[in-house]
DNA sequence: CGAGAGATTGATGGTACTCAAGGACGGTGG
DNA sequence: CCACCGTCCTTGAGTACCATCAATCTCTCG
């Protein structure tokens, strides 16, 4: 495990990005206690394992990830992906087991927490508890609207629904800019998260490119008409509240 | 709203269940004073409504109820079920909206607590704050394993997944036994959780009845061969831990 | 230059949807 | 008591969507 310097919580550049809550100065000094350290994770390196129980729960500072889960014969469906900002392991945290998988997307940057000092968060911080909970509920969120998704949408709608999420959520922490939204991962990754296969996503994304509405190539994804792709897919545009960051 | 006699927390027929942890006398103490009453609530009514803010969380006493999420178009995507023990309106609680509807099926009992009380809980006791995380931790997981259902599995094998699920869950309050999971949804709610529609659902139930596997009838669902069941979806049965109740 | 991974396109088949009609209840009212 | 209704389930026929198999192409990288 490659430590590196660490940034003190209390000058974490992620807290100054507006999506996020400000920190109380007391509850920044219990983070840098709580705060073990950092890790670098190479691209395509597992973060956390189904079944494994690692010591540590992290909150991703730099990079993509995705959360995913598989059958045993091998179909595997990404459930989320992870951006700066995001908590990883909290069921693990919480609970004492994992029952999907975190994979690096990208060389990921992040902060390591000890997993037996989650208590003390409550016991000594309850407005940390609660921002916990805020995390967890968030996360359930945001599964809600995937499964509506994968559930009713079909290929042309789904694909445009999780760009314009990913889009969202990237613009929020500054990774995304103009109409453009990177493309760390494969269209097999994208596929996985949708429920159709690469082929059909392939298809799918030529039918887009066709109208004019949307172009996956270059290294993004370059939403040309969002007003249409919108209400295409029955977009609502997320909440403009701010989020804690823990 | 029509009050009833209240169970005491203490006494909370539920507490004695095995897949519920135990309450410290303190934290008994304090529960009865966040429970503001119960709630009687009809088969077919709302227990909660998209976008409308309740000053009401509850937890599920008696009866079935759903979650569900509809694009605007009228498909509606069946998120999960409710059974007792179940906390209805946590993503309220903590950020102040929902993004999903409550809806009773049968004849449901509520407890019911003041949504701008929350906080206390996590000021005043911790264990009870860390228990709400949990809570929606596992909320999270189930909905995981559903995502990956619906994603990557066909319809036999969706089928097969939530009726297992649904009955490992109904035995664990009481509400199943020998091999039948009751059924007080109709196929319909059944298809908009599974994300097939009604008339596919009633031809995958009989093939799956023609295999002599299960049998949808006489107001449940019969388990004839779980073994062969659980092979056909890859079905793991979840662990016994012990879960808190709120 | 060759290997390998990812993306694209074509051909074909299967799974699931739509439209439609009929059957089996349970509840209501004449 | 039974005709009538609404809801739910079932079955059939035709179609659309998506999966599978397979071949080609691009790109990166050793």
């Amino acid at each position: 495990m490659p430590q590196r310097e660490r940034v003190r919580c209390a000058e974490c550049p992620l807290r100054a990005l507006p999506t996020f809550r400000e920190l109380s100065p007391a509850e920044a000094a219990f983070m840098e206690e709580f705060k073990r350290g950092e890790l670098i994770v190479d691209p395509g390196a597992t973060i956390l394992l189904e079944e494994s129980a690692s010591p540590h729960v992290f909150t991703l500072l730099e990079g993509w990830a995705y959360r995913h889960k598989q059958i045993a014969d091998g179909r595997l469906q990404v459930l989320n992906f992870a951006l700066p900002g995001d908590l990883l392991g909290l069921q693990l945290a919480i609970m004492n087991e994992m029952q999907h998988t975190v994979t690096a997307l990208t060389r990921v940057r992040l902060c390591v927490f000890q997993r037996d000092k989650v208590w003390s968060v409550y016991r000594d911080h309850p407005s940390l508890g609660f921002a916990m909970t805020w995390v967890a509920a968030r996360e359930e969120q945001l599964l809600d609207g995937h499964l509506l998704s994968v559930g009713q949408r079909n290929a042309i709608e789904r694909a445009i629904y999780l760009t314009l999420h990913l889009y969202d959520r990237a613009k929020a922490v500054g990774y995304a800019d103009r109409d453009i939204l990177p493309t760390p991962f494969s269209q097999t990754h994208f596929a996985n998260a949708l429920g159709v296969t690469p082929v059909h996503l392939s298809r799918t994304l030529r039918k887009l490119r066709d109208r004019g509405l949307m172009r996956w190539g270059e290294g993004g994804i370059y939403l040309q008409d969002r007003v249409a792709l919108e209400a295409l897919a029955s977009y609502e545009r997320p909440g403009e509240d701010r989020r804690p960051l823990i």
